[in-house]
DNA sequence: ATAAACTTTCATTTATTATTGAAAGTTTAA
DNA sequence: TTAAACTTTCAATAATAAATGAAAGTTTAT
C-alpha cells in the first residue's frame, strides 16, 4: 500500500467511526486528516482533499473549534487561515469526554435525578422504577467521572504502579 | 411529577441519549422501558406504549437480543412472547462495551494497523503518518481494554483498594 | 474609502437512516 | 390439517441529518 491509498483509508475509517459514535462523517473525516499533516492545512485544502464544499467545511472547522481540537494558526505574511489538530491523545481523549460529558451526560443526569425523586411509591411498580432509575443515576454518574479520574490516576505513581501490575 | 410522567420522561430521555451515541432512538426507548418494567412487557405493550408500528418493535427487539441485553419469556399459559432487559448495570455495561469492541473498534484497529505499517517512509510527510497513525494505534487498543480490565480490577482486593483511596 | 481575498451563514437540496404496514412466515391448539 | 394467534421480513415511505452554494460578512492592504 502506497501513502497515498493509506492516508485515504486511514480518512475514511476515522469518519466512519466516528459516525458511528454520534460524530458527524466529515467533521470526523476533517480531523483525521489534521492529524495526520505534518503543517498546517488551509480550508482550500481540506475542501480539495475530502471533496467537500466551502460551507461544509467551514461548519465542521468551526464545530472542532469548539470542541478544543483544532486550532487556527496564522502563517506570516498569508492572508488565509490554516488549521492544526490536537496531536497529543490523551489530550484529545479528556476533551472529548469532558465535551461530551458537558453536552449530553450532564443532561441525562439531571433528568434521572428528578425521575428517581418522584413520591408516592405507592404500588410495586412505582418502587421498581424509582429504585431502578436511582441505580442508574449512580452508575452513569461514576462513569461519568471515570476518563477524568483515569488522567489523574496516570499521573499519579500509586497508579502507575498499578497499571503494572495490572497488565 | 407523577410516576407517568416521570417514566416518559426518563424513555425520552435514555432514547436521546442512545442516538447521540450511535445507538438508534427506537432502540434505546425500548430498552429504557424494559428496564424500569418490573415485569416481562409484551410486543403488544411496547408498540402501545411508545406509539410504534409492529414491524419497528420486531426488529428493534430482535437487535437488543443481538446484543444480548434483552431476553425473550414465556408465560405459562400465554402463547405470546415477552420480553425482559438486562437489569444489572454492571453487566450492561460490558456487553455493550463487548458488543461494540467488536462490530466497531477491532475493525478499526485492523485498518490502523495496516495503514500504519506501509514502508518507503521517504519524505517527512510520511514519517509524520506512520509515526502518528502507530501511536494512534496503540491508544485506541489500550482504550479498547480499558473496560474489560476496569471488570476484573472492581472484582479484585487491590483494585478496590486504589478505588478507595482514590474517590 | 475601496476592493481584493478570504470566511461565515443559512435557505434549499440531497443523502442517510428509521419507520411503516401488509404479506409471508411460524407456532400451537383442536 | 386447518385456522387462529402471533412474529418477522422488506419494499415503500417518511423523518432526520448533512451538504451545497450563493449571498452576506469580515479583514487587510493600499
Amino acid at each position: 500500500m502506497e501513502f497515498k491509498e493509506a492516508k485515504n483509508k486511514f480518512v475514511q475509517t476515522w469518519g466512519a467511526l466516528g459516525s458511528q459514535w454520534g460524530i458527524n462523517k466529515t467533521m470526523a473525516q476533517i480531523h483525521a486528516l489534521l492529524m495526520v499533516s505534518n503543517e498546517p492545512v488551509s480550508m482550500e485544502d481540506v475542501m480539495e482533499e475530502l471533496q467537500i464544499s466551502r460551507g461544509n467545511a467551514s461548519m465542521n472547522l468551526r464545530a472542532l473549534m469548539d470542541w478544543g481540537i483544532v486550532y487556527k494558526e496564522y502563517k506570516a505574511g498569508e492572508r488565509r487561515e490554516f488549521f492544526t489538530a490536537e496531536k497529543d491523545l490523551d489530550e484529545l481523549a479528556v476533551k472529548i469526554s469532558r465535551e461530551r460529558s458537558k453536552r449530553e451526560i450532564k443532561p441525562a443526569l439531571k433528568v434521572l435525578k428528578e425521575v428517581s425523586s418522584i413520591k408516592s411509591n405507592a404500588t410495586e411498580e412505582e418502587r421498581h422504577f424509582v429504585d431502578q432509575t436511582t441505580k442508574l443515576y449512580d452508575f452513569v454518574l461514576k462513569a461519568d467521572n471515570m476518563l477524568e479520574k483515569a488522567t489523574e490516576f496516570k499521573d499519579n505513581w500509586l497508579g502507575r504502579l498499578v497499571i503494572k501490575i495490572m497488565k
